[in-house]
DNA sequence: TTAAATAAGACTTAAATGGTCGGACATAAC
DNA sequence: GTTATGTCCGACCATTTAAGTCTTATTTAA
């Protein structure tokens, strides 16, 4: 319960990688996972998600590897998970089925899930936090 | 991810009603789950984590129900999650058989595990807030 | 042409979550 | 002292989600 997946945890480990060794070579997704002494096929899958939403760049081939599309300070912590993580909805009203009709959305939702509020700061804790900041 | 389990949010659903249903009759677990459409026995449940723990005080018996134990301004959300969810450790080394021996314990999980800080920011947040706040 | 890399989707397994059931105990009211 | 209405508690089941694996295709430097 509130714990961040490995996913998203393994996402932040390939980012600080890649920020720390952006030297000639390109690292790849196997340097990453040995390093770390996790999956690789699990850290690939997350590398291509990466990829996918333009935080990282990857480059195939027998030299391929992965560099990072933007400066540390410009990556936002939830521009990484939100890129993993394929059920991020924090903030989004949970009613389902619920007479909506009658809910001025923030108010309903305050009422009817009190946690809303508290989720919505951890969103923006996440959004203010850079991936230079974790480094 | 990251999002609060059905469990805290029911315990923050019932304890937010305890404190606003102050009268001389003591609300029921079924009165809290009918009102909230919400099942009977997980309520029920929680209910009786949150007495174990404390936070309300139960009283069996035809005329029984629950009542805060404090005011709702000296309960804080972590009492209630930390009530009711059962591995709840945001905070604690993530290491399992890894070296741990030359292991400064921060500095070490927070290069294997740079989200223990974020985790300790939210643990915070939940802890700097009061049932009062969310009622 | 080959070796080393990414890309991608299907699949399997493991764990956590959400919810249910049944029986025991407590107590106010009759 | 019996009954109705409540809590207490542990075991259980079902579903969903998370974590990890397998396989095949594609790219590209040497």
């Amino acid at each position: 319960m509130l714990k961040l997946s490995k996913k998203a945890e393994y996402a932040f480990m390939a980012t600080i990688y890649l920020a720390s060794h952006s030297g000639n070579e390109y690292p790849t997704a196997k340097e990453i996972a040995d390093n770390y002494k996790i999956p690789f096929q699990l850290v690939a899958k997350i590398l291509q998600n990466l990829a996918k939403n333009n935080i990282v760049i990857s480059f195939q081939g027998v030299k391929g590897g992965y560099k990072l599309n933007k400066n540390p300070d410009e990556i936002s912590l939830i521009d990484i998970i939100k890129a993993v993580e394929t059920n991020y909805k924090l903030t989004e009203c949970m009613l389902e089925g619920g007479d909506t009709s009658n809910c001025t959305l923030v108010d309903c939702c305050k009422i009817r899930d009190p946690l809303v509020e508290i989720q919505r700061k951890i969103d923006i804790m996440f959004q203010e936090t850079s991936l230079k900041q974790i480094l």
